[in-house]
DNA sequence: CCAATCTCAGCTAAACTGATATCG
DNA sequence: CCGATATCAGTTTAGCTGAGATTG
């Protein structure tokens, strides 16, 4: 069992309950801990299911698309693929058109693993809510996909 | 201008748009470098916010029972502690009836720094939550809160 | 003897920065 | 010459662990 240090609520300041950055953190820490736990398990990491997905949807990408597509530093990108390529869930091949970049596609292994690792993120997320009913879970889905829209159009990230 | 990491959703795989775990990672992100900046200009810090608040609302605490409540851990609590006591927002002195324990109270000093950062904290998650509807916001808020309370109560950390 | 408190010292992993070489 | 790309090396910080000395 995993030994966390999450405030007892119970005995949290009153003025502190209801503050929603304090409230996003300690959910954020939740969820993550119980997603990265649960991939650990299939010896996976969120970030390999993020480029895993986002290969599937697009088909393939540079680097840099991939990148910008899942929020994962170039930099980092660059060990990320390096332990997809060792799996061979992926493979890395350098573009003709453009030398510079290498073009990123999903092998058969890969998809088998996607669909592996989609069946466990669902069942973790779903493990993350239960204790919420499904319009709840929605709502909460729909509030937070607005809000960070809202945000990143309104002062910081938007270009 | 912060410069951020954060997917660019436009392109982000359709997939990945509404993982709860993922929604909750970007927003809390979000949160935190908008709350840390705005505090940092006060020469504050979210954790100072905490102990505070906590003190102020409880009265007095030992260092264990506030780390108790406001999550932070009683290692990182110690540096916390000295950084108040330096600029004299809160006291410690020795507890006569238990001699392990340091009592921690607020000071006059410290009573001001909190409703100016109050003040500061409301006007910031207003900024954050300026693109949802009051009513959205409160939704919100009770959503996170009831996630975050039927999470410890079911399985990681509740004792 | 075990449990709790305060303190210090250190670790790990995530997020982020900067520089380099290559190419458009 | 500027901008983008892939890669490498390095920083910072939050979160967390462990151990020591003291006391209940």
């Amino acid at each position: 069992m995993i030994q966390v240090m999450s405030a007892t609520e119970s005995l949290t300041a009153p003025r502190l309950r209801r503050v929603p950055s304090r409230l996003l953190a300690q959910a954020a820490g939740q969820a993550d801990r119980l997603i990265s736990a649960g991939l650990a398990q299939a010896d996976a990491h969120k970030w390999h299911y993020a480029a895993l997905a986002t290969l599937h949807d697009v088909g393939s990408a540079s680097q840099a698309d991939l990148s910008r597509r899942t929020g994962i530093y170039r930099s980092d990108m660059v060990a990320l693929l390096n332990e997809l390529e060792e799996r061979a869930y992926v493979r890395r091949s350098p573009d003709p058109q453009d030398k510079r970049r290498n073009i990123i596609s999903i092998t058969k292994r890969g998809e088998q693993q996607l669909s592996k690792l989609d069946k466990l993120v669902n069942a973790l997320q779903d493990e993350l809510l239960a204790g919420l009913s499904a319009r709840d879970r929605e709502h909460l889905v729909d509030l937070l996909a607005r809000l960070v829209a809202s945000f990143s159009a309104a002062g910081a990230g938007g270009q």
